[in-house]
RNA sequence: GCACCCGUAGCUCAGCUGGAUAGAGCGCUGCCCUCCGAAGGCAGAGGCCAAAGGUUCGAAUCCUUUCGGGUGCGCCA
């Protein structure tokens, strides 16, 4: 069921029949012939820029098209009227039983809104790929809502999807882990020790201390980092990971890969995909030019080992080889992604935190290198989030210890509420997340907003099943009822411009408009008994009414679902 | 200095591969519960879409320049 895919088709079907009966030339590019709802409702139920788009193509005058297309259009029994506006729009007006039979539709079809748009491509999503050397904070929770929807959006429009995390546990900081692990250790050894500049202080290491005494007893103690560092580094990522999938969990985020960057050293991968691209001519050595503007305090001119990103429109050439000759971190990301395109996935998709962006050239450099430009990376930047709380901004600070974690969001609002008010903004937007705001049952609240029309919903079918009564054929008598069909139309549709931009917030705010629409439908049965949902005395009538909640409940559902968030069918 | 993101109502933000008279929430003003959940709804006021050029039937949307804000900028990930 899809209104507007359906009502495009008839509109493709009618100018194959102009250009049989030789009106329209033959073969119009019509890729950009759009049937969407217009903005004024003056306009009729739906629009086609038919007639402006193949005007210039076809050679011919807007209006000529738009008339005979009209013509076309009119004969179809779903339409009430066809008129031609403006510079050459074409308003239709479907038949009132359109409606009615759409909500039907959407009644008897138990995947309304799903598409087939991505036939299957395999696509990988990475999220998340926090170091593994703390819990998660607000700023990544932020990535594993975005990503894990987005992931669950493009599986709803026919994409084969790969959730994945990159475990950065390959470089210093994970050294940096073991040391303050090894002091957390001697704590629990009763030895005074000081947190100095490059280690985390956190409390969150103080567990971890305790378990590998337990583990190794005082096998460390006063031992030289050569005897331990390696041991307490691979123990102690183990811990941090076991938490943060913890985390992820708590927010109801599974991932299917967590692929380790440790795994493509010394095993020959790394050296495998700088391989690649050196077969391809795109590894130098050569010295780069220093950064313009504030200059590095101990810059100097050294020759490094260079991937030729240029070639593929980033603006200099990047290290991959430090000048003592070990990788940059570069080299095992671009591995990393080596290896997600032998893997065989058709798009790759990156999360990465703002404070990336400076990474996102390279990155697609390395990729279209690496594919030759069969696979596309897109990469998707998250803006930062601002806690407040009793209007006092939140500070954190991860040196200090004291920074504001995903279990922290998610224990005092729970995890629905925290994806979706995550996805109230665009995903380069930043972010305001009030904690009394998310609590709160109003609708200044998003969330509550939309939950409360379904429970809306639900609390009419529980009293209609009270009467014995089931949703039934539907009957749309009123313009408040239409005008909830017609945003129930515009579902499918919106999935695949939210799936084809990547932009899951899509989804949030389209529910927040059909959950607006479901309101005003119902106050307006405060007013005029004869739009309320329910009649003791009529069941048949009843039954026809309740099919329109009930469909609003089935695509509320299927859209909380995709952004991770259980829908209520109670609130009290 | 360079790159990327952003600039839309008093505030916070949407805005569909370019579409008709630019939308929502908050705040402000005035209304609506003997009634299916008022935890809601209706109406009103509020705009040079940062600025200037360009592309075209048509620009908040695409291109160029300027201004303003954020982020990043060799051997940290």
């Amino acid at each position: 069921m899809n209104l507007f895919a359906d009502i495009r088709g008839l509109v493709l079907a009618s100018l194959d029949a102009l250009v049989s009966e030789g009106v329209l030339p033959e073969g119009l590019d019509r890729a950009n012939v759009a049937v969407e709802p217009p903005r004024d409702p003056a306009h009729g139920d739906m629009a086609t820029n038919a007639a402006m788009v193949l005007a210039k193509p076809a050679g011919m005058k807007p209006r000529d098209i738009a008339d005979a297309l009209s013509v076309k259009l009119a004969a179809d029994d779903r339409i009430a009227s066809a008129e031609v506006a403006g510079p050459g729009f074409l308003n239709l007006r479907l038949e009132p039983g359109v409606w009615a039979g759409l909500v039907e539709g959407i009644l008897g079809d138990n995947a309304y809104g799903r598409s087939d748009m991505g036939q299957g491509a395999k696509v990988n999503v990475e999220y998340v790929s926090a170091n593994p050397t703390g819990p998660l904070h607000v700023g990544h929770t932020r990535g594993a809502v975005f990503g894990d929807a987005l992931a669950s959006l493009l599986e709803f429009s026919g994409h084969d999807v790969t959730r994945e995390y990159y475990i950065n546990d390959g470089g210093a900081q994970v050294d940096v882990l073991a040391r303050s692990v090894y002091l957390r250790y001697l704590e629990a050894h009763g030895q005074e020790v000081a947190f100095e500049d490059g280690t985390y202080p956190g409390d969150y290491l103080i567990g971890v201390g305790e378990a590998l005494k337990a583990e190794v007893g005082d096998a460390y103690v006063g031992k030289p980092e050569s005897e331990w560092l390696e041991q307490v580094r691979d123990f102690a990522t183990e811990k941090m990971m076991d938490l943060i999938r913890d985390d992820l969990k708590a927010l109801g985020v599974e991932m299917d890969v967590f692929f380790s960057e440790k795994s493509l050293y010394g095993t020959g991968r790394i050296e495998a995909a700088i391989e690649d691209l050196r077969g391809k001519g795109l590894i130098y050595k050569g010295t780069l030019e220093p950064p313009k503007g504030k200059l590095p305090e101990d810059w100097e001119p050294r020759e490094q080992t260079l991937f030729k990103s240029t070639d593929y429109g980033d603006d200099v050439d990047r290290p991959i080889m430090k000048s003592d000759g070990a990788w940059t971190y570069f080299a095992p990301d671009i591995a990393y992604h080596y290896d997600k395109v032998t893997r065989g996935f058709d798009q790759l998709i990156d999360v990465f935190g703002a404070d990336h962006g400076g990474y996102v050239k390279r990155m697609k450099a390395a990729v279209a290198a690496l594919s030759e430009n069969r696979v596309p990376l897109d990469i998707k930047l998250t803006q930062l989030v601002k806690l407040y709380k009793n209007g006092e901004p939140f500070k954190m600070s991860k040196r200090a210890g004291t920074f504001v974690t995903l279990r922290d969001v998610v224990d005092e609002v729970g995890p629905g509420v925290t994806r979706f008010i995550m996805l109230t903004r665009k995903n380069d937007a930043p972010l305001d997340f009030d904690f009394d705001k998310a609590l709160e049952q109003s609708k200044d609240n998003p969330v509550f907003y939309v939950q409360y029309a379904n429970a809306r919903v639900h609390s009419v079918l529980r009293k209609a099943a009270d009467m014995g009564v089931e949703p039934g054929t539907p009957v749309l008598s009123d313009e408040a009822e239409v005008k909830v069909a017609q945003k129930l139309a515009e579902w499918p549709r919106l999935v695949e411009i939210a799936a084809r931009t990547h932009e899951p917030h899509r989804i949030a705010f389209y529910l927040y408009e059909l959950a607006s629409e479901f309101h005003a439908l119902w106050n307006k049965g405060n007013d005029t008994p004869a739009l309320r949902f329910l009649d003791e005395s009529d069941p048949s009538a009843t039954a026809a009414k309740i099919a329109l909640p009930k469909a609003v409940s089935v695509v509320i559902s299927a859209g909380l679902g995709i952004l991770g968030v259980t829908p209520l069918e109670e609130m009290r």
